[in-house]
DNA sequence: CCTCAAGCGGACGGGGGTCTCCACTTAGCA
DNA sequence: TGCTAAGTGGAGACCCCCGTCCGCTTGAGG
């Protein structure tokens, strides 16, 4: 690849990401070539499809997102792990508006077993966060799913009060996550897919 | 106006609140007059706009929504009151996709003093349920809009599937806001203005 | 039954989105 | 420096949306 054509490969992605952070995925990918300085046609060259930008763009934060899931599985304290899970991809989300879009719509395609591995772990997670007596027994692995995407409502609020607003929804729910005692409605299994119909 | 028009133009309501519930306020017009059996122009004939359509459609939603506030406001028990509003504005929420757009997209238009006086009423319930110490102290009424604008990021979930998981998110909510013990990030002034930029 | 205004629906204009085609430019090597 | 393949950008094809125009249809009163 010619050095120019990699500098602006390099100048699209930086400009997507921070397009589709600011504005969400619905940006025009016009709005981005005019900004990184090249035409569509250059967009289009590297980038098959507006989806396949979308993945390039959002792949570093995707893996943020796994070595979080990593690192509270290796966290002693269960109760400090899955909180810090919440936590740091709400902010994530809070952060960047297209965020968790693009998590969405990449939900499929993740390879599975990938995916399914995660997930096993994440209840494994609950399971030791209850023994240790720090989480609510009724807590159920599908409100990870129910936090994700409540908090994902909040990006259609500007960035900074998102980001405040996100916080202090997080930390509600983490103080009724940890000190339940009242009988909540049942869980509901609560998958991704669903958001796609 | 003839018998045949009136009867058109109410089922292209009962049809547009449908849809519009079904599948968010995104749904093209033409969708709306095809399912009502009429050409795109005599929807445009009774309703000048989109905007005209989703408001007439959902008026009778904004009563009831507005009838829950004021029920609140004259419940004797004002947690009890405070706990109602937030439970039946997020049904309605759930139940309803195009309800929290509508909502938002109408916020500017409704007429300030009417809402001021809402706001204010609400603000009075906060705190006299504080004061019936069933509220934690550091409840904000701006918290109110935090619930709303998060619980609508439910509504991108199947009908049945939105309603369980926001009677689950509020019920986690409302035990967080009745035994709050711990320290919270501040309040954030969330006026739902902010939604739209 | 006849009339005609009210009502109707489909074709169309305008705008904005994704993605393609093609004539021109330029990096990089001999 | 000259050649060439890789790279480029803008025009435009195609699609979907909102909203309008206009010739045809029909309800309902005399």
């Amino acid at each position: 690849m010619r050095a120019d054509a990699r500098e602006n490969r390099a100048r699209v992605l930086v400009v997507a990401r921070e397009l589709f952070a600011e504005r969400g995925l619905e940006v025009p990918m016009a709005a981005i070539a005019r900004r990184a300085g090249v035409g569509v046609a250059t967009l289009y060259r590297r980038f098959p499809t507006k989806e396949t930008l979308v993945m390039e763009a959002f792949a570093e934060q995707f893996a943020v997102c796994q070595g979080v899931m990593d690192d509270a599985l290796k966290d002693p304290d269960p109760w400090r792990g899955l909180r810090t899970v919440i936590e740091k991809v709400c902010l994530l989300q809070a952060c960047d508006r297209g965020f968790t879009a693009a998590f969405m719509a990449s939900f499929p395609d993740l390879h599975s077993e990938a995916r399914d591995r995660t997930w096993l772990g994440f209840v494994a997670l609950v399971q030791r966060a209850k023994d240790s007596g720090h989480l609510r027994a009724d807590f159920s692995p599908h409100d990870l799913t129910l936090v994700l995407v409540a908090n994902g409502g909040l990006s259609s609020l500007p960035a900074e009060v998102a980001v405040a607003s996100s916080r202090r929804l997080v930390a509600y729910l983490l103080e009724s996550f940890r000190t339940g005692t009242d009988v909540l409605p049942p869980p509901v299994p609560l998958s991704l897919d669903l958001v796609l119909g």
